[in-house]
DNA sequence: CGATCCCGCCACATT
DNA sequence: AATGTGGCGGGATCG
C-alpha cells in the first residue's frame, strides 16, 4: 500500500521539481537515442528501449495500480523483441514472454521481474544514452521511484551504481543529474588507471593479503598490522581526503565499492572476476573482520553491483570453473580500451567518487607511467645476458626508492606483511640480487617482470609463448595461436613476448616466469613441452601432484565458499591428512583452465579464469614435467593423477595450450628447449620455461612415473606482486638423486604457492640444495642470484613468502627441495596447526562448521536489537580465540 | 541446496 | 525532529 501511496503521490510532489522532466524525457529519450548514434563507444551497448517503452512507463506511471500488469506485459514485451537487437544478451529480460499467456498471473512478480538490473534498465529507459548537452536531466528519486513502482531504497542502490560511473551525479536531495554515456569511457580510463595504481599488482597482493590475513588472523599477524586495523587502507580508497572528508561513513558506500569493482574488471587481465574474489579484495584491509557473515554481506552488496552493471551492458555473468567446482563470477564486456583521451586525473579527483580512488600522491602519474613503461620492457628476460639484467637491476633499483608508490607499496607491504619480512626481503634483496627481490617487483607490472637466469649457454630458444590459454596447440609447435580471447588481445600488446635478436630467449610480460632448466632426455621436448605449455601451469602443476596444494583444494571444496582463502588456512590441519589425498590438486588446477573456457565463451578469459586469489600453487615435480613431455598420451597424471582422476583434462588440453612451444630447431632433438607456460591463473601468472638440455635427469616419464626431473633451475620472478620469485637451481645434475623413484613426488616436486605476499622476495629453491644447502649455486644459473638461496630463504621467508602458503604445499608431501626452503622436511605440519583452527571457525562456510553457523542463529535470534556491529563484535570477540 | 538477491529495518546523515 | 541515505542481512526464490 504504501508504495502505491508513494506512486500516486508522487506525481504530485515531483512537480514542484520539475514536471518538465518527465515529458521531456519521455518524448526526448526514444528519439534521441536513434539519433544518438554518435557513439563514443562502439561496444555494444544497450540502447535504450524502443519508445513504447517510455510510453508504457507512462502508462503505467498513470495508473499505479495497473502499473504492475503493465510492467510485465506490455512494457517489457516491447522490451524483449525491441531489445534484442540492441542490447547484449547478457541482459535479462527474458523472463517475460510467458506472461503473455498468463496475465492475471501478473499478481505473481516473480521475483525477476522485480529484480534490481530489470529495474535498472527500466531506469536507463527513461533517459537518453546520450542527451544533449545543452539540456539537464534532472532526475527526481520520489518521481523515479513512483514511476517505476519501487520503493526509493531500491532506487539508491541503481542511482549509487550509475553515480559510480559518472552517469549520473547527484546535484541535491532527492535529485540527480542525468549525464549519460558521455563521459563513460573517460571514467573508465580513469578507473583502469587508478585500479592498476591500486590493484593492479595489488589486487594479487590483496588476494594473497588476504590469505595471509587468515593465518594470522590468528595472531602475530595482527601485530604486525597494527595501523590498518585502526585505519584500515582508507588510504585506498580515499587517500586525498582521507583525513578530512574521509571519514563519513558513506563513504565506502556501494558508489566506491562499485567502483572498486569496475576497476577490477579493468585491471584484470582476463577481465573476469569471480565474486567472492572481489568481495574479498574489496572487503578491504579489514582484515581481521574477515568474518563469514562480512564476506557475505559483501558477497550480496556485489550482487546488487553486478546487477546495475550488467544492465548497462558492462559485465556479464558467467561461471567460472574451479577446483571447487564453478564459482560465479562476471564478465567485462564494456569497453576495454578507452580513447585516447588522456583524462585528467585531476578533474575527477576533485569531485567524484572516483577521486577518492585515486591514489594519493598524484604525481604519481609519472611513476605510474614508469610503470607502465616497465611493462614493456622485456628485456629482463635477456637476464639470460647477465648484463642487461644489470641494467634492468639498475633501472629498477634506481627508480624504486624515489617513487611514491613504493613508498606505498612498501606501506602495504608493511600494513598487509609482517615487516620484519619485509625487511628481511629487503635485505635479502640486497644481498642477492636488487634485481629479483627489490620492492619494485610490486610495481614492476604484473605481466612483466621475468628473468631468467640461464644456466645454459647455448640457450636456444625454442620458447614458446603462450599467450593464453585458449589456444590449442597442435604438437609442442610453437604455433601461435592466434588468440580470440579478449585477453589474448590485451596481452598481446603488452605482453608478448618479444625476441630479442640476439638474446637467446623471450622475455615475456607474464607476470612471473618459470624456468625449469632441466635436461630433458628427450628431444620431444617440444612436445612435452607443448604439453606443458598448455597445461602449463596448471597441468604441470597439478600433475605435479602436489599433495599439498590438493590438499587445500580439498578443503576449499568443501567449503562452500566464498572463503577461498580459507583453504590455504585450514588445509593445513586438514592438510596433513588429506595429503595423502593430494591427487585432486593437479585436477583442480587444471580445470580451471580447462572448464572456464567451456563455461565461457571465450576461451582465453577461461584459462585465466578470473582472478583467484587462492594461491597459485606450482608445482613442479619431476613427474609433471614429464608429463608435460608425454603430453598427450600421459597427460593425465601418470600415477597419481589417475587417481585423482585425471578424467576431464583431457578434452581441453589440446586447445587450452597455453604455452606454446616454439622451438627454433624444432627439430633438433637435444637443443635446449624452455618452456614458456603462462600462467593461466588470472593474476599472476606462472610462466614457465623449461630448458632442455641440462640435465640428464630428464624427464622419463613414460619410462617411470617419476621420472626424475630434473629441474635444474627454477626460477620465478615474482613479477608483481605476490610472486615471490623462486629461483632453484638444483644442481642441475644431481639433483633429485635423493629421492628415489617411488616417491617421486618426494623427489623433486616443488609446490609453490604464489599467495603469500611476501613473497615478493625471491626465493631460490636449490632442489639439490636441500641435500647441500650452498649447493650448485650458480652452475648454469644465475650469475647473479646465485647460490644464496636456499638459505636466505628459509630463515627469511617462512613466513613472509613461502610462510604461509608455501609451507602447507610443500608440507605436503615433497620433502623434497621445497622443504628445504621453509622446512627441512615434512615439517610442514607444525605451522599449520596453528591457525587452520581459527579460520576455520571464521571462515568457513557455515555448512562446513556448526559453530558459525549457531553463532548467527543465535544472533539472529537477538538479532535485530543488536546492531550488526554488535554482532560482529561479539563474534569477533568469541571466535577469535 | 547453494546461488541469487528482494525487501525493508534501522542507523546514520542531512536538512 | 523529520527526512534523506544507504548499510545490512534475513529469508524467499531461483536454478
Amino acid at each position: 500500500e504504501n508504495i502505491f501511496d508513494r506512486s500516486r503521490m508522487a506525481p504530485k510532489t515531483p512537480i514542484k521539481n520539475e514536471p518538465v522532466d518527465l515529458s521531456k524525457q519521455k518524448s526526448c529519450t526514444p528519439e534521441r537515442n536513434p539519433i544518438t548514434p554518435v557513439k563514443i563507444i562502439d561496444r555494444p551497448q544497450p540502447d535504450p528501449w524502443t519508445p513504447t517503452a517510455n510510453l508504457k512507463m507512462l502508462i503505467s506511471a498513470a495508473s499505479p495500480d495497473m502499473r504492475d500488469r503493465e510492467k510485465k506485459k506490455e512494457l517489457f514485451r516491447p522490451i524483449e523483441n525491441s531489445e534484442q537487437s540492441d542490447t547484449p544478451d547478457s541482459l535479462q529480460y527474458d523472463m517475460v514472454d510467458d506472461s503473455t499467456v498468463d496475465e492475471f498471473e501478473k499478481q505473481r512478480p516473480s521475483r525477476k521481474q522485480k529484480s534490481l538490473g530489470l529495474l535498472c534498465q527500466k531506469f536507463l529507459a527513461r533517459y537518453p544514452s546520450y542527451p544533449l548537452s545543452t539540456e539537464k536531466t534532472t532526475i527526481s528519486l520520489d518521481e523515479v521511484a513512483s514511476i517505476l513502482g519501487v520503493e526509493r531504497r531500491r532506487i539508491y542502490d541503481i542511482v549509487n551504481v550509475l553515480e559510480s560511473l559518472h552517469l549520473v551525479s547527484r546535484v541535491a536531495k532527492n535529485q540527480y543529474c542525468w549525464h549519460g554515456w558521455h563521459n563513460l569511457s573517460q571514467t573508465l580510463k580513469t578507473l583502469q588507471e587508478a585500479g592498476e595504481q591500486q590493484y593492479g599488482e595489488l589486487m594479487t597482493f590483496f588476494q594473497h593479503k588476504e590469505q595471509d590475513l587468515e593465518y594470522k588472523f590468528g595472531e602475530q599477524k595482527k601485530e604486525t598490522i597494527p595501523d590498518s586495523q585502526d585505519r584500515p587502507l582508507m588510504d585506498f580508497s580515499e587517500p586525498d581526503c582521507t583525513s578530512a572528508s574521509a571519514n563519513s561513513r558513506k563513504d565506502k558506500s556501494l558508489r566506491i565499492m562499485s567502483q572498486k569493482f569496475v576497476m577490477l574488471f579493468l585491471v584484470s587481465k582476463t577481465k573476469i572476476v569471480t565474486l567472492d574474489i572481489a568481495a574479498k579484495i574489496l572487503i578491504e584491509e579489514t582484515q581481521d573482520t574477515v568474518d563469514h557473515s562480512k564476506f557475505k554481506t559483501k558477497v550480496r552488496r556485489l550482487y546488487d553491483i553486478a546487477n546495475v552493471l550488467t544492465s548497462l551492458g558492462l559485465i556479464k555473468k558467467v561461471h567460472v570453473t574451479e577446483e571447487r567446482g564453478r564459482k560465479p563470477a562476471f564478465k567485462w564486456i564494456g569497453p576495454v580500451e578507452f580513447p585516447g583521451k588522456t583524462t585528467n586525473l585531476g578533474e575527477l579527483r576533485g569531485h567524484s567518487p572516483i577521486s577518492d580512488l585515486l591514489p594519493g600522491t598524484q604525481g604519481a602519474c609519472a611513476p605510474y607511467q614508469i610503470c607502465a613503461t616497465g611493462r614493456q620492457r622485456f628485456t629482463r628476460h635477456t637476464s639470460f645476458n647477465s648484463a642487461q639484467s644489470c641494467e634492468e637491476t639498475g633501472r629498477k633499483v634506481s627508480f624504486e626508492p624515489s617513487s611514491p608508490h613504493q613508498e606505498r607499496q612498501d606501506e602495504y607491504c608493511s600494513k598487509m606483511r609482517n615487516p620484519a619480512a619485509v625487511c628481511r626481503q629487503k635485505i635479502e634483496e640486497d644481498t642477492r640480487n636488487p634485481s629479483v627481490t627489490s620492492p619494485l617487483s610490486l610495481f614492476s607490472v604484473p605481466g612483466d617482470s621475468d628473468f631468467c637466469v640461464n644456466p645454459l649457454p647455448q640457450a636456444v630458444f625454442p620458447v614458446v609463448q603462450a599467450d593464453v590459454p585458449s589456444l590449442s596447440l597442435p604438437n609442442g609447435i610453437s604455433s601461435q595461436a592466434p588468440h580470440p580471447s579478449t585477453l589474448a588481445a590485451s596481452k598481446t600488446e603488452n605482453g608478448k613476448p618479444t625476441l630479442l635478436p640476439n638474446q637467446p630467449f623471450l622475455c615475456f610480460p607474464s607476470s612471473s616466469l618459470f624456468m625449469l632448466c632441466g635436461g630433458l632426455q628427450e628431444n620431444n621436448l617440444r612436445e612435452s613441452l607443448s604439453s606443458a605449455g598448455d597445461t602449463g601451469n596448471r597441468s604441470a602443476e597439478a600433475q605435479a601432484a602436489v599433495p599439498s596444494a590438493v590438499c587445500q583444494k580439498r578443503s576449499s571444496h568443501k567449503c562452500t565458499s566464498p572463503s577461498a582463502p580459507v583453504d590455504d588456512e585450514e588445509p593445513a590441519v586438514k592438510k596433513q591428512t588429506m595429503e595423502q589425498r593430494d591427487l585432486p590438486l593437479s585436477l583442480v588446477v587444471s580445470k580451471k583452465p580447462i572448464e572456464s573456457p567451456k563455461a565461457e565463451s571465450t576461451p582465453g578469459s577461461g584459462c585465466s579464469s578470473a582472478v583467484h586469489l587462492e594461491a597459485f600453487h606450482l608445482d613442479l615435480t619431476s613427474p609433471a614435467a614429464p608429463e608435460a613431455s608425454n603430453k598427450e598420451p600421459t597427460k593425465p597424471l601418470d600415477s597419481q593423477e589417475q587417481e585423482k582422476g585425471s578424467e576431464n583434462k583431457d578434452p581441453d588440453e589440446p586447445s587450452p595450450g597455453k604455452a606454446h612451444i616454439s622451438t627454433k630447431s624444432t627439430n633438433q632433438p637435444s637443443l635446449p628447449q624452455y618452456l614458456y607456460v603462462q600462467s593461466t591463473a588470472g593474476l599472476s601468472s606462472f610462466n614457465f620455461l623449461l630448458p632442455a638440455n641440462q640435465a640428464p635427469g630428464a624427464i622419463s616419464l613414460a619410462a617411470n612415473q617419476l621420472p626424475s626431473l630434473s629441474v635444474p633451475c627454477v626460477m620465478v620472478p615474482s613479477a608483481a606482486l605476490a610472486s615471490f620469485p623462486l629461483v632453484c637451481s638444483p644442481t642441475i645434475t644431481s639433483p633429485l638423486p635423493t629421492v628415489p623413484d617411488g616417491s617421486f613426488s618426494a623427489a623433486t616436486s616443488m609446490s609453490f604457492s604464489m599467495s603469500s605476499l611476501a613473497s615478493t622476495a625471491p626465493v631460490f629453491i636449490g632442489t639439490t640444495a636441500v641435500v647441500t644447502p650452498k649447493v650448485s649455486p650458480a652452475p648454469s644459473v644465475d650469475p647473479q642470484q646465485p647460490a644464496h638461496p636456499a638459505q636466505h630463504l628459509s630463515p627469511a621467508l617462512p613466513r613472509s613468502c613461502g610462510a604461509v602458503k608455501l609451507d602447507s604445499h610443500v608440507c605436503m608431501g615433497h620433502p623434497v627441495t621445497l622443504l628445504k626452503l621453509q622446512q627441512p622436511s615434512s615439517a610442514p605440519l607444525t605451522p599449520k596447526n596453528i591457525r587452520p583452527v581459527h579460520h576455520e571457525a571464521f571462515f568457513k562456510t557455515p555448512g562446513s562448521l556448526g559453530d558459525p553457523v549457531a553463532w548467527k542463529k543465535n544472533e539472529g535470534n537477538q538479532t535485530r536489537n543488536a546492531s550488526s556491529v554488535q554482532r560482529r563484535l561479539e563474534i569477533s570477540s568469541t571466535s577469535p580465540d
